[in-house]
DNA sequence: CGTATTATTGACCACTCTCAAAAAACGTGG
DNA sequence: CCACGTTTTTTGAGAGTGGTCAATAATACG
């Protein structure tokens, strides 16, 4: 199966004729702070799609024809070497863009780790509307900053923590962008052990050993495979950030 | 020793007049394919400096005043543990900028390897500049974004490769930036050992071996510490990509 | 030239990986 | 709904890459 990048575009807006009506992103939004002129402009170039869990959404040199913004699900980015090692180089959920590049080719992978909603931006149009709405280009460069800033902390992570400190990270940082608001304990993680592991630099028993141990300490527990309540998150934070 | 961020500015443009003239990056260079109202009112924001070798230009967490190009010179960014682990995330040299930041602090410290000339952008100016000269601003996005790309081949590095291929790929890496144009197959190093190591998550001992491994092998020469002679930079290469 | 710093080399060890097997979860069809 | 096969996760034993600690060598600097 060819990668969705290329697909045909579904219809561009809701049956609804509200623009964005699908979307109820609020401020995490990408067009969140536009005029409602801006929001038609930019509703009129993108494209909406639905892809099941497990769909390769475009893989590293495609050409980048596209950018997206999740709206809903979860996508795992990575890059591999020729003999298979594989990192995972961020868990994206909603609110997230990817597929911004240079030169012509992306630069990893992209994969739906559940079913997910995309918002399409074909990059031809969205370069002439970038000129249009600045506060567009500010958003976009805003956002281009912040992954930045992320991956410089994942840097850290790979190079210089512990297993322990590696999975407590993990583990806070997932609570802090998926439960803070909510006020829950109980994470989901749509990604597998061998996701997990290829993000962390760790391998899947180490994975599943440092979760397991932390169980042993009362610090989390594991209902099933695919949750994580967070029992004791002063202590794991402090696990993470090494004290 | 205060970081030289919040010091005192020197004068704004050289003495011939010509703006620019004390930097000759060419296409590299910040103002490069601008307008020349456009650099007269870029070059009217801008500071320069020149600091020695050692100085903290800022800290992790100072409030982001600044962004810097280097016009001269070469730079570390990293990041550190509670406990002195350290992390480089980034080694910089002529035509790279740094210290963009959200949310008003800097999300790294950023030192001078060598003697280091710089350009410094007050970030409340060049916020205005921006606005009307989206040029800039598309210019900042992409640097931004190449940005991001390295950090992603450098976490595949930290997260998935081996010693030798982590050094095998600090010296290609290293080679391409600074020696490719100019045809040389010798290296000139900043850089301690133990920035290197602090910037492949090794030891410096780790970092030392796999050099004189690949002496003994007849990939690289050693004439000294900061100097390295690539002699087979095609089984480098392949080393570097896990082949 | 002496001292301090940095880099190299060596011996040993531990954290994490590899390989293997058991257990659990999942999906499918009867 | 349950039996079956498949996949994923967990647990165990052993090994290896890279780390730690220590000593020596080389280099930089006053």
């Amino acid at each position: 199966m060819p990668p969705l990048d290329t697909a045909a575009e579904r219809d561009k807006s809701d049956a609804s004729g509200a623009p964005c009506a699908h979307c109820d992103m609020g401020e995490q939004a990408f067009c969140h702070g536009l005029s409602p002129e801006d929001v038609r402009r930019l509703v009129a170039i993108l494209g909406t799609a639905g892809v099941v869990a497990g769909t390769t959404i475009f893989r590293e040199g495609d050409p980048a024809l596209n950018l997206y913004s999740i709206s809903a699900g979860a996508v795992k980015l990575y890059k591999l070497l020729s003999d298979g090692r594989r990192q995972i180089t961020a868990f994206l959920f909603p609110g997230d863009y990817f597929g911004l590049s240079l030169q012509g080719g992306y630069a990893y992978t992209a994969e739906a780790m559940a079913d997910t909603s995309l918002c399409r931006f074909p990059r031809r149009k969205l370069d002439l509307l970038l000129d249009e709405i600045p506060k567009l280009e500010k958003r976009l460069l805003g956002a281009t900053i912040h992954e930045l800033t992320c991956a410089q902390d994942q840097m850290l992570l790979l190079g210089r923590k512990t297993a322990r400190e590696k999975v407590a990270s993990f583990l806070a940082g997932l609570w802090q962008r998926l439960c803070a608001k909510a006020g829950t304990s109980q994470i989901f993680l749509p990604m597998s052990r061998s996701d997990i592991a290829d993000y962390l630099g760790l391998t899947i028993e180490t994975v599943s050993r440092t979760l397991t141990s932390f169980k042993k300490e009362g610090l989390v527990s594991l209902p099933d495979a695919s949750h994580v309540v967070i029992r004791d998150r002063e202590t794991l934070v402090r696990i993470a950030e090494g004290g």
